[in-house]
DNA sequence: CCGAGGATCATCT
DNA sequence: GATGATCCTCGGT
């Protein structure tokens, strides 16, 4: 069953723990591909690593779209992150997808991605982006379509929170989620 | 195994 | 002109 707005609208600190077990969908004309989020990070209001935290700009358009939006951007040059919008429209919340454990469409992740090692298709929001051939072209679609979706998975797991990656603002927040244990998350 | 450094460019100052 | 929600390679241990 496809998760819907009613899920998405939550506050983002649910979502981003909720959307863990939770599955990956991205469709195309080359065939499909999906893995189960085992890893993610919430950026939220008031949040000074947030993007949307200075306001609104062409970049960050998406992000004050509705909740189930996608807000893809471009960073350092060559990747691109997957975020999915959260809580009320406006606000400019959203929770980065930062792993997952790959459970089809294998072969067209490998291809994308250069490699065979499975543990280095998906784990890390630009790679999963690479493997599932994510780019700004997603960049504001709904995720009530077609194209990229979720789907309820396995009833929540063992999560554990700590302190976002690769940010120089609000080190101190515990807005990253992750399965305990789970083999494809980006980091310990 | 681990850390340092480079790649590479849209966005914002 | 500097920076960045990253990743890969290389060299040292």
């Amino acid at each position: 069953m496809k998760l819907d707005k009613h899920f998405y609208a939550a506050p983002t600190l649910t979502v981003a723990r909720s959307l863990l077990g939770q599955v990956l969908v991205r469709r195309s004309p080359q065939g499909d591909r999906a893995g189960i989020i085992v890893e993610t990070e919430a950026y939220t209001k008031n949040d000074p690593a947030c993007h949307a935290s200075r306001g609104k700009t062409r970049r960050n358009a998406s992000m004050f779209g509705p909740a189930g939006t996608a807000y893809v951007y471009f960073i350092y040059g060559m990747h691109y992150c997957f975020n999915v919008v959260t809580a009320e429209e406006g606000i400019g919340e959203a929770v980065l997808i930062r792993a997952l454990e790959p459970i089809a469409g294998i072969s067209l992740m490998e291809e994308s991605r250069r490699t065979k090692d499975v543990k280095l298709l998906c784990s890390g929001p630009a790679r999963l982006c690479q493997a599932l051939d994510i780019t700004t072209i997603e960049d504001g679609i709904n995720l009530a379509g077609e194209t990229i979706y979720i789907l309820a998975g396995s009833q929540p797991k063992s999560s554990v929170a700590a302190a976002r990656i690769g940010i120089s603002a609000g080190q101190s927040l515990p807005y990253r989620f992750y399965l305990a244990d789970n083999k494809f998350i980006s980091k310990k």
